[in-house]
DNA sequence: AACGAAAGTGAGAATCATTGTCAAACGGCT
DNA sequence: AGCCGTTTGACAATGATTCTCACTTTCGTT
């Protein structure tokens, strides 16, 4: 598709700058989930010199406009991801914070009937399930 | 005895102070998510008088006691709920803001299937589906 | 190429939820 | 009552995120 943008998304026509195209390279550079300072370090080593207000900026119209996935850790921070990096969910214990990846269609096919059912197109969600693992029962 | 399991027996034996009941009798006293902000708040109104940090340290206590439920909103904040009270989730539209409550054994059905198959127990999830809805597309 | 309007940027100040401090008050004991 | 570890609260401190606003860049138009 071309830059049919420009429907109802005046949002989503950004303008190309050398700071939004450093923050998307260095996002693009991991697979991790990154939050807004931490890329910011990133990008200052990295040479790149990006205002830290800018990044918060980046990240936020990119996750808006659906380029990236944004999810807040437990601790309220706000971390990015590039898209379409293998998409699962995670499973963590609350008491050690062991992770699990956990993937499957089940869900996937769950939030796609359900957000068809009312109108919803484009749709993308985050899933986390939070427990108490095998080793810190007791 | 290790630290660790010292800790955690002590975290679960609170004394019942005036102002763990005040907290406790307002967070039953609504359905909604609140934030320790909120309830301090109302029990600045209802008479009680409770500290701030009092009110944060006593969700914290309740939330890891899993007396209560805690969750992030959007803009990061912690909030926080009496338990059980009908478990749904929420369909957002990224433009206009509209909200669907949505629900279903499938997806509940499914994290616990998960979590069991990995050994988690005391399960709790959270799950947010945004898109653009019908009114929002073209 | 030059121009003007609008979008983007950044250094630093301002917000604001949350946490840390620590002396005083309290609860569960003997 | 007296001891002792726990809880509390006023206030300071933290730290992520947002705001301000003057300056710069992009882009469509001359
Ligand atoms: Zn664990
Ligand atoms: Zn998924
Ligand atoms: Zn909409
Ligand atoms: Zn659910």
């Amino acid at each position: 598709m071309t830059r049919v943008e420009e429907r109802r998304t005046m949002e989503a026509s950004r303008r190309p700058t050398r700071q939004r195209a450093a923050v998307a390279a260095a996002l693009a550079d991991t697979d991790e989930f990154r939050s807004a300072q931490e890329l910011h370090a990133v990008l200052r080593e990295s040479g790149d010199q990006v205002g830290l207000a800018t990044v918060y900026r980046t990240l936020q119209s990119m996750a808006a406009d659906g380029d990236i996935d944004m999810l807040r850790t437990d601790e309220g921070e706000a971390v990015y991801r590039a898209c379409s990096t293998g998409h699962h969910h995670h499973l963590v214990c609350r008491v050690c914070g062991r992770t699990v990846e956990v993937e499957g269609p089940t869900v996937e096919a769950w939030t796609s009937r359900v957000s068809a059912e009312h109108g919803f197109t484009d749709v993308r969600h985050t899933l986390e399930i939070v427990g108490t693992c095998q080793e810190c029962r007791r």
